[in-house]
RNA sequence: GCCGUUUUAGCUCAGUAGGUAGAGCGCCACCAUGGUAAGGUGGAGGUCACCGGUUCAAAUCCGGUAAACGGCUCCA
């Protein structure tokens, strides 16, 4: 037999006879190796254990300290899973299936027209049916299968025969455990009994390799880990996940609702949600106007011609509200983006090359017919108000702009206390030009551009194509709900096309019309989307700065040291402070409770005491000790936490805002 | 929009061999005047999401619609 050369990690070298598995070269080297081992890569490709290795590569193995080795042993997850339910329900088809960030996945599909799916009250059935295996420790094997027998075993389930058809090759590794047979995953383990601790947890449906137009399937959705302890605390994330849902915490602290008899994905800001969003809207324009915008209000009807020249009637017409017919030829059309609105603004004059950059600003409320099954709480609603803004610049100003916007966002998210994203580079899909506007030339010099502002900064971030606007590329930040989607919440994008559609001029130095180049900025997206977003990040206990109610007072005796308490109150109105007191007629204990379960930063006791020597018993919310404090000294103080936003010095020391700085 | 599940009091939820509804919290009243996370008693509050069908009789069975939830697709 031929040998091959195998090179280590460490650069080490080792002869082995050809055909050798990565599990015998693991064995090799130490027995713990081996029993450790889950994987292997072979230059750099994850392969199975047991697969033989046929040439010179450079390998290393992969074990459960691995991030792959998580993935392996999830992959091994979705094959047991697809066992189990080929078991229980034999005339299921199945797609595809495998490991995914926090767990894995397999989808199903009764053929049976009208008969039922898979739902979640057949999953303890399932997973007994998994752990039957693995407490067998029934073995997976891995053998090689012609294209052509394996097209005939899957040649009932088209999905199956679709999969095998887009295999390369005449051979192809499958995994067998009994007479189940699948391929397409990852690695896999040889061994099922290192899959203990897993637990199904989900259905929902899922287009055919995810494209709409395909049927849809059942998909099934679980987790796994190594150790038991971690499956616990993956369980306990996903409760905590819950804990921190907007929409809960909206409720149990009356900040908004939706009324579905009114209208599905339209708002209602009840009193305290308002005040976080007001506070938020002032500080906003503030910051804003702080940094050369001009703020202005335009309508949020125009006539549809306006978003037809724009080009937001030709992308979005599905997604846009059916525009007014006003009986006379016009058509008037509910806002779906504010871009047209500060085009106007711009053009209502003849703008100077002295003027540039032209920075105008908007809260600016639009409406856009989102698809029933993406409405969602705050974080996807039809009518939103968005933290909108354009800068008109001149070719040169670019890259200096893009820099100023990026230093206002992190300065935003300093006093927001913001430190969880990642900038993303979105470009348009090179497969799929027709999508955007099309001006090869124009893609190509502005996705260099944002990226080399992004080089220059020295900032990391990750690109993805396909994720560009139709009119540009943009710079996202990118940040996580709690229920772990990603979401967009800052974004600058560069714009080429708007300035030529709509005629944009302006005077240069040399007396010629130019064109200027349009950037759209969003720092904290929709109002609706930022006070979810805070919501979660916050956990609904908002810094005093955003509390709706910022201190509560609670009288000891409502007879004896109620003019007490209002006298406090009076004093903490005159500052701006808001601040309520409890007379109820309730006690003390009961009060208290309230007051944290409706996480108000600051609770106060009054009573003789405090009465006698001016002073308050404070207790901040989450904490079980109070602590005496003189009445000025308090005032100073929450005056003082209000000043301060949310900051809490982790954001404002970021990487990002130095780099900014040095530049 | 698609697949699945769900919809009973303001909130969280009970309530199946079909016989016109319950609990806790919250709310209101009275009593208790209390020193750091729920004091006591009583009361009000529901066309059981909506529309239609089966039945002597429907919260319960069937069909449709809407909305919410979990995903998928989409997200200017």
């Amino acid at each position: 037999m031929a040998s091959v050369t195998l090179t280590f990690p460490d650069g080490a070298k080792q002869q082995v006879e050809s055909g050798t598995t990565a599990l015998d070269v693991a064995k090799g080297i130490s027995n713990s190796l081996a029993k450790a081992a889950v994987a292997a890569t072979v230059n750099g490709n994850p392969v199975d254990l047991l697969a033989p290795i046929k040439q010179d590569a450079k390998i290393t193995i992969v074990t459960k300290k691995d991030a792959l080795g998580l993935a392996v042993l999830r992959n091994t997850g979705a094959f047991l899973l697809a066992a189990a339910v080929h078991k229980s329900f034999p005339s299921y088809n199945l797609g595809e299936g495998k490991a995914q960030e926090d767990g894995f996945f397999y989808d199903t599909d009764n053929p049976a027209n009208g008969e039922n799916q898979i739902a979640v009250t057949d999953l303890p059935a399932l997973e007994k049916e998994m752990k039957a295996a693995v407490k067998d420790d029934d073995k997976i094997e891995r053998v090689l299968m012609d294209k052509e027998e394996l097209a005939k075993h899957f040649e009932d389930d088209p999905y199956k025969a679709a999969l095998v058809k887009a295999q390369a090759g005449v051979q192809i590794p499958v995994h067998k455990l009994g007479d189940f047979i699948d391929f397409g995953y990852g690695p896999i383990l040889p061994d099922t009994k290192l899959l203990k601790h897993f637990s199904l947890l989900s259905v929902a449906g899922a287009y055919w390799q995810g494209k709409s137009s395909n049927p849809m399937l059942q998909r099934i959705y679980g987790t796994a880990f190594f150790g038991a302890d971690e499956l616990e605390a993956d369980a306990k994330r996903r409760a905590d996940i819950k804990e921190r849902d907007h929409r809960t915490i909206g409720r149990e602290l009356d900040l908004f609702f939706v009324d579905p008899s009114v209208g599905a994905g339209l708002a209602y800001w009840m009193p305290k949600g308002a005040t976080i969003r007001r506070t938020i809207e002032r500080y906003i324009i503030d910051k804003e106007i702080a940094n050369g915008y001009e703020h202005v209000y335009t309508p949020i009807l125009a006539n549809l011609d306006l978003y037809k020249q724009s080009g937001h009637w030709d992308h979005y017409k599905d997604d846009m509200f059916p525009p007014m017919d006003m009986g006379d030829g016009e058509m008037l059309e509910l806002r779906p983006m504010n871009c047209p609105s500060h085009i106007q603004i711009y053009k209502h004059h003849i703008r100077s090359y002295r003027e540039l950059p032209i920075r105008i600003a908007e809260l600016g409320m639009m409406h856009r017919y989102e698809k029933s099954g993406a409405l969602s709480g705050l974080q996807r609603v039809r009518e939103m108000t968005l933290n909108d803004g354009h800068t008109f610049v001149a070719p040169d100003q670019i890259q200096d702009e893009f820099k100023k916007i990026l230093t206002l966002m992190m300065d935003v998210y300093a006093d927001f206390d913001i430190n969880d994203y990642s900038f993303r580079l979105s470009y348009r899909d090179p497969k799929n030009t027709a999508k955007y506007f099309d001006d090869d030339a124009m893609w190509n010099k502005s996705q260099a551009m944002l990226k080399g502002a992004m080089d220059d900064l020295g900032l990391d971030y990750y690109e993805a194509e396909g994720e560009a606007a139709f009119y540009g590329p943009k710079l996202d930040v990118q940040t996580k709900t709690a229920l772990g989607n990603d979401e967009t919440l800052s974004t600058i994008q560069l714009d080429f096309m708007m300035p030529e559609k709509f005629h944009l001029t302006y005077v240069g130095d040399d007396g010629e019309e130019h064109r200027p180049v349009m950037i759209h900025r969003g720092v904290i997206s929709t109002m609706e989307r930022f006070i979810a977003y805070l919501t979660e990040i916050y956990k609904g206990a908002f810094p005093t700065w955003l509390s709706p109610i910022q201190c509560e007072i609670i009288p000891v005796n409502t007879d004896l040291h109620m003019d007490y308490a209002l006298e406090i109150k009076k004093r903490l109105l005159k500052e701006g402070v808001r601040v309520e007191v409890d007379d109820r007629n309730e006690k003390m204990g009961y009060k208290i409770r309230e007051s944290q379960t409706q996480k108000i930063p600051y609770t106060l006791v009054v009573g003789d005491e405090e009465k006698k020597d001016s002073s308050v018993s404070v207790r901040r919310y989450g904490e079980d000790k109070t602590e005496s404090q003189d009445l000025e000294m308090f005032i100073d103080a929450i005056v003082a936490d209000i000043k301060n936003y949310s900051r809490t010095g982790s954001a404002k020391n970021s990487k990002v805002l130095s780099a900014l700085d040095k530049n």
